[in-house]
DNA sequence: TTGAAGAAACCCGGTATGCG
DNA sequence: CGCATACCGGGTTTCTTCAA
């Protein structure tokens, strides 16, 4: 059996052609999910057998991802990196651009005609993106909480809930692992704390032991020094799921709150109110 | 040359240890 | 005993330094 680079004791250089087979298979998991994090690539050749799962195996998939980039195997495009940002404020090349921009960007609020009020948390960014595609489409919040929750994070996301006052659902994507599962237990305790009053349900979605099982994850073992209390078992990593299959699980979390009609009407309404703002803007800007 | 390791930036929880 | 601190665990990305 071949041995997993990284996990051997003896620190053995990979060879050119270890090389390049590595790098064959990173441009096939980063062209099959494009677009993804570096962290989200690493994770995915983790699942795939490709490499160890350590922090050494984290800089070689980080260093030749780079490569491949700079030597223009993969496109820049295909790699997302949502930790820096830019701030700036909108702005516009004239009227005409503001109103093309406008009529683009108006939305309806979906879940004001709902009964119900729900939001996504994903534990970390290699996920996010999987999860956004979703989520975005339903006007549902995404809340990427890096590892554990910040106080300042929680706060402003219980304001929210509370100000919404509707019964809330809460759903959590995060591994399967001591810290992992603390740290999803974590969120919603201090959200509940923040917010005592709200009428909130809290689900962790995945990574669960039924999930393990039902589709042969890939696990790894656990580290028990910290956080190990009452955990049984291997590991495992939310990207061990499949993105399709992560994209079923937050679609079937957000359809079960949405009652067809009331959407319907909608976005009829949605449909009908563009068409008005794009008329009402018409002649914006324009010599009479 | 390049792989491995360390550092930097930031947010956390839990536990062990030592001090007062 | 209670508190502060250190260190381990969770999350992300990139750059620099050192050794083979």
């Amino acid at each position: 059996m071949a041995e997993l680079y990284g996990s051997s004791p003896v620190k053995a250089r990979r060879t050119q052609q270890e090389i390049n087979s590595l790098k064959l298979g990173l441009v096939d998991i980063v062209e099959a999910e494009q677009p993804m994090t570096v962290r989200g690539v690493f994770y995915r050749s983790v699942a795939a057998g490709l490499i160890a799962k350590t922090d050494p195996s984290y800089k070689v998939i980080s260093r030749l991802l780079l490569q491949l980039r700079r030597d223009g195997v993969i496109p820049y495009s295909w790699i997302t990196d949502g930790t820096r940002w830019q701030i700036k404020p909108r702005s516009f090349n004239g009227m005409e651009d503001a109103r093309i921009a406008m009529v683009r960007m108006f939305r309806r609020a979906l879940w004001n005609d709902q009964d119900a009020y729900v939001e996504v948390f994903a534990e970390k960014d290699a996920i996010a993106g999987i999860l956004s595609a979703v989520t975005s489409e339903w006007d549902v919040p995404l809340n990427v909480v890096r590892g554990f929750a910040s106080e300042t994070f929680l706060w402003s996301v219980a304001q929210d809930i509370i100000a919404i006052d509707k019964p809330t659902y809460l759903y959590h994507f995060g591994d399967h692992d001591p810290s992992g599962l603390l740290s999803a237990q974590d969120v919603e305790r201090r959200l509940r704390g923040f917010a005592p009053d709200a009428d909130i349900h809290f689900k962790r979605v995945a990574v669960t032991t039924a999930q393990i099982t039902k589709w042969k994850l890939l696990t790894r073992p656990t580290k028990t020094s910290t956080h190990h209390r009452g955990f049984e078992g291997e590991s495992v990593e939310i990207d061990a799921i499949s993105a399709t299959r992560l994209r079923q699980l937050v679609t079937d979390c957000i359809e079960r709150h949405i009652d067809p009609d009331r959407l319907d009407r909608v976005r009829g309404v949605e449909a009908v109110e563009r068409q008005s703002l794009e008329i009402a803007l018409a002649t914006w800007g324009k010599p009479a």
